[in-house]
DNA sequence: GTCCGACCGTA
DNA sequence: TTACGGTCGGACG
């Protein structure tokens, strides 16, 4: 804590009694729970966070922390047996909410504070002591005037229920005398709620007047003799002890031992999910309501928390103001009285928790003990059928859905059926372009009692646009961008893929039927068996109706049962906020970028393609000529057998099937020493790889509805958070070389419009630099010098100026090493040097980077420990075989663990940058569209007139894009050019 | 027809 | 030395 920042530390003990006796009496509707004082106390806390967020004056909170008491037993009982002895029990309705109020202070994410022997008005005072000498406001969320003496210049009170600040004039006001001598008043009038003695007769009035007339208590006692009226001067003298010990019972401790300190209370974003679960169990709708439209979660999807009867009773006892007697709650008195678990009948006591990890238990049994069965499945063939399922699914909330097309390609398939879900083991199917056997006849085939596709569409746009029913699917993007061809806007979203991706990254496969038979023990049936394979197979419209109801109905029905045992599992791993902040944004905004693709200049291609088949023509003669025969030259076991065999050259290192390698570095060594033919067939597999690659294959993806190029984006396919891209790859489009390079010309921008590139400049070296915390090359990258340079200055002690260019080419390969988990093998080979010398390279970079070593050590042994590691974001990249007994395996395993939080890093920044960039742009009245993706570039196509507008709003986002969850150490600098053609853009 | 390894394009 | 996807040849059935 700093000077500037705030605290606010609300007195939740006194707030209870306060708002009990000040609010109407309120219970739960479903059950009677009295909830009132929560009631009070969440629309306090909201109220207060709120007004936090909205404002951006300075008496806004930083910092934040919710103080409660603990027990009865205090070190002021041992001072004066009789403190509080006067409490009776608390109200019978009141006893519960002490507990549930701590709850609720949880979902809202805030430092819950208690300690043992211990008031809550003793921890504000030393809490808000170290506030104030860290140079931080303090704000007292209270009107107790126990902790007016707690006020100063910088420590205020705000009575909440009366929306008062009070400072020192209002103290003053309020009582006759300043803060500081508050303990003085108390102390000589005494507290009958609290049965602090005083000096009987003399109440606050007097009390003041004495302070201003004597200064203080003890000099007032000392010349208590000269007080006029006698009965007060009699009064004064004969209990001066009673008010000296009421002056010790009503002095705060500011030196409480704390279990938490301070920087511990920075204010934590709102978690959504965890509000809403316990907002929507104490059934405060308007509350939810609001905290769903803030928070941007949708509330129907989140189930209510159910709170754990064990952790209410244990809550209601260290509570101060439940007398010993009391505090002994067991479960069976509390469950006697209103059922705050809502269990259900089946479950056992035990088992009635609800901690995430409960939840996720209780599913899993739930999922596995219901059974499959497809002939269950319903066909719906007519309206009311299918408006009875819209209805169910409607009330129910949820549905899993599943579309079955004729392609795979999203942007060309036409809709085929459509299954539903409401709950395990009941779904439907719709059957709507089934067609006949091999009707050739036009347009004809389409089997009877399909109801039609538009009124299938009509009917369920409502649905699927309802905000209050989630649409959970097993990969969203591919049902979004098939019913948005429909002209349906899907949302709210759920998919089970991402779930599984965000839980068990690095894990396998997140395709349905791997988790079906990894989590539910079953086989669904293999879409394969429908269609057939090969150029027996049939598209999906020849499958008939029943087979297609068992099929496509169990998808949905798989589908929503992942779903039930997999989302707890994001609330007991922590892993809700990378999963709704870093993959389900994601999805309509890939979804466009799919949908938007990219112009391909089909006429670059086509004389690209000629050129190249001519070139390598040439060379292919040159080829036979040197070998002597006429061979395959794309086949590396006949090549090997040429060049080492019959030509007996210097053969390399050998592959694991035993075959020689021909690798391209390997061929290049032997051209530097002179042979022909490797520098020949180097040069033919070049121009071959861009032919058959690029310029013959692009064509063919370029859809003929809309004439432009539309890759899929794999959001689910890396252990690290990356993106993948096929069909076709836009991911690895050639840039190195200048000839591959002219293939990039062929992307370009519609008539009038231009092409932006924006890319991060040395986005993982500075990730590096941040998690490393490396002091040289986080200052290098703020002074933005030369980083490869900084490195082999600092290695090698050359001058960054006139350095020569070999020397920072190695240090540039040491970097990337790093990056990459390096080894002495693998940065000998990169650099063609000895081992030895690689090695003691690496040495030298870990004496002067002993952070990097650090980093690696500990990242290695994170991962050992747990099996995952996690980006600065906290998503997990499993490795299940770190601890492999096989050395090389083991070692791979450390090298890709090492990798993955860098590269996962930057991915992770970079999808919080594309979530972003569609709002800004709209906010800024600009009309770019975000194209693709390359892992740390983002292509967007603009209207000329809007370029120059346009770069600066790109940049500013993903410059920005890591804040404000993670303040990175260094800066991100982004490079954003506008051209005609990616070529040029770039 | 399907699968796998070698190779090579990208970050 | 990390992470991918596409093409090809070649082996298998």
């Amino acid at each position: 804590m700093k000077n500037g920042d705030h605290l606010f530390l609300v007195d939740g003990s006194g707030y209870i009694f306060r708002a009990y006796h000040a609010l109407p009496p309120l219970t739960r509707k479903s059950d009677g729970l009295p909830v009132g004082a929560v009631s009070g106390f969440c629309n306090m806390l909201w109220k207060l966070l709120r007004e936090a967020r909205d404002t951006s004056v300075g008496d806004t909170p930083t910092h934040f922390a919710v103080i409660f008491d603990y027990s009865s037993h205090t070190f002021r009982k041992e001072i004066y047996p009789e403190y509080k002895a006067n409490r009776s029990a608390p109200p019978e309705d009141l006893i519960p909410q002490f507990g549930l109020i701590r709850q609720a202070t949880k979902a809202f994410n805030l430092p819950c504070i208690e300690k043992e022997g211990f008031e809550a008005d003793d921890l504000i005072a030393t809490y808000a002591r170290l506030a104030e000498e860290a140079g931080a406001e303090v704000t007292i969320i209270s009107s107790d005037k126990d902790l007016m003496q707690l006020v100063t210049p910088n420590v205020s009170m705000y009575d909440s229920m009366k929306d008062k600040q009070i400072g020192i004039p209002d103290v003053i006001e309020k009582w006759g005398v300043p803060p500081e001598k508050m303990i003085d008043l108390q102390a000589l009038t005494g507290d009958s709620t609290d049965n602090v003695p005083g000096i009987p007769g003399i109440g606050p009035k007097t009390a003041a007047q004495l302070l201003e007339e004597f200064g203080d208590l003890d000099t007032l006692l000392a010349r208590a003799g000269e007080i006029k009226q006698q009965k007060r001067r009699e009064n004064i003298l004969q209990y001066a002890d009673q008010a000296r010990i009421s002056r010790q019972l009503v002095t705060l401790k500011k030196d409480t031992p704390i279990d938490v300190g301070i920087e511990d209370f920075g204010l934590e974003p709102q978690d959504g999910h965890k509000l809403i679960a316990f907002l929507k169990t104490m059934e405060f709708n308007s509350l939810t309501r609001r905290a769903a439209e803030a928070t941007g979660v949708d509330a129907s999807e989140v189930e209510p928390a159910r709170l754990k009867i064990e952790a209410v009773a244990e809550a209601h006892g260290p509570d101060v103001d439940v007398e010993p007697a009391n505090e002994q709650i067991t479960s069976r008195q509390v469950s006697a009285g209103p059922n705050l678990a809502a269990a259900s009948p089946k479950q056992s006591a035990s088992n009635i928790a609800a901690t995430p990890a409960d939840l996720v238990k209780s599913r899993t049994d739930e999922v596995l003990a219901a059974k499959f069965d497809r002939s269950a499945y319903v066909t719906i063939r007519d309206v009311a059928t299918l408006q009875v399922w819209i209805d169910e699914a409607m009330t129910s909330g949820v549905v899993a859905f599943d579309t079955e097309t004729n392609s795979a390609d999203p942007m060309q398939a036409d809709v085929v059926g459509l299954s539903l879900a409401t709950r395990p083991g009941r779904a439907a199917y719709i059957p709507i372009n089934h067609k006949s056997g091999d009707g050739d006849l036009l347009g004809g085939g389409l089997i009877e009692h399909q109801i039609p596709e538009r009124e299938v569409f009509r009917l369920l746009k409502p649905l699927l646009e309802e905000r209050s029913v989630l649409k959970i699917a097993h990969s969203m993007k591919y049902e979004w961008l098939v019913m948005h061809r429909h002209g349906i806007d899907l949302h709210p979203l759920d998919d089970t893929m991402l779930i599984s991706y965000v839980l068990d990254a690095g894990e396998g496969s997140h395709g349905m039927d791997s988790l079906c038979d990894r989590w539910l023990g079953h086989k669904p049936l293999a879409y394969k068996d429908l269609i057939g394979s090969g150029k027996s197979s049939v598209t999906f419209d020849k499958v008939t109706i029943e087979r297609a109801t068992e099929y496509a109905a169990e998808d949905a029905d798989v589908t929503l049962r992942l779903w039930r045992l997999l989302k707890p599992r994001l609330v007991a791993d922590g892993l809700v906020s990378v999963y709704e902040r870093l993959e389900r944004p994601l999805i309509p905004v890939l979804a466009r970028m799919e949908e938007r693709g990219i112009s391909v200049d089909r006429q670059i291609l086509s004389r690209l393609s000629g050129d190249l088949a001519q070139s390598a023509a040439a060379i292919e003669e040159e080829i036979y000529r040197l070998a002597g025969e006429k061979i395959n030259i794309g086949s590396p076991k006949q090549m090997g057998d040429i060049l080492f065999g019959k030509m007996g050259l210097p053969g390399g290192s050998k592959t694991k099937t035993g075959q020689w390698s021909t690798s391209a570095q390997l061929l290049e060594d032997l051209a530097a020493e002179g042979h022909e033919l490797p520098r020949k067939i180097v040069d033919w597999r070049q121009l071959t790889k861009l032919k058959s690659t690029y310029t013959d294959a692009l064509p063919g993806y370029i859809n003929p509805r809309t004439k432009r190029v539309h890759t899929s984006y794999a959001m689910a396919a890396t252990s690290t958070g990356r993106l993948s891209s096929s069909e076709p790859n836009l991911q690895n489009i050639p840039v190195r070389t200048s000839e591959g390079r002219k293939i990039r010309t062929a992307f370009i921008a519609e008539p009038g419009n231009k092409l932006i590139s924006a890319d991060y400049s040395q986005i993982e070296l500075r990730v590096l630099a941040h998690v490393a915390e490396i002091p040289q090359l986080t200052q290098a990258f703020a002074d933005g010098i030369d980083i490869h340079a900084m490195t082999a200055s600092e290695m090698f002690g050359v001058p960054v100026k006139d350095m020569p260019s070999e020397v920072r080419r190695r240090a540039k390969a040491i970097n990337f090493g790093i990056i990459y988990g390096i080894s002495a093998f693998g940065l000998a080979n990169q650099l063609s040097i000895p081992r030895e010398e690689a090695g003691q390279y690496i040495r030298t970079y870990f004496e002067r980077f002993p952070g990097i070593r650090d980093y690696m050590e500990s990242t290695k042994a994170f991962a050992r420990q747990h099996g995952y590691v996690e980006t600065i974001f906290g998503r997990r990249a499993h490795y299940p075989e770190i601890r492999s007994s096989n050395p090389q395996h083991r070692a791979f395993n450390e090298r890709a663990a090492i990798n993955a939080p860098i590269q996962g890093s930057a991915a992770d920044i970079i999808r919080r940058a594309m979530v972003r960039i569609e709002p800004a742009l709209d906010e800024a009245n600009l009309s770019a569209r975000m194209l693709l993706q390359v892992h740390d570039e983002l292509i967007f196509e603009t209207a000329e007139a809007e370029v120059e507008a346009t770069i600066p709003v790109i940049r500013a986002v993903m410059e920005n894009a890591a804040m404000p969850a993670i303040s990175l150490s260094v800066p991100l600098h982004v490079d954003a050019r506008a051209a005609n053609n990616w070529d040029e853009a770039h």
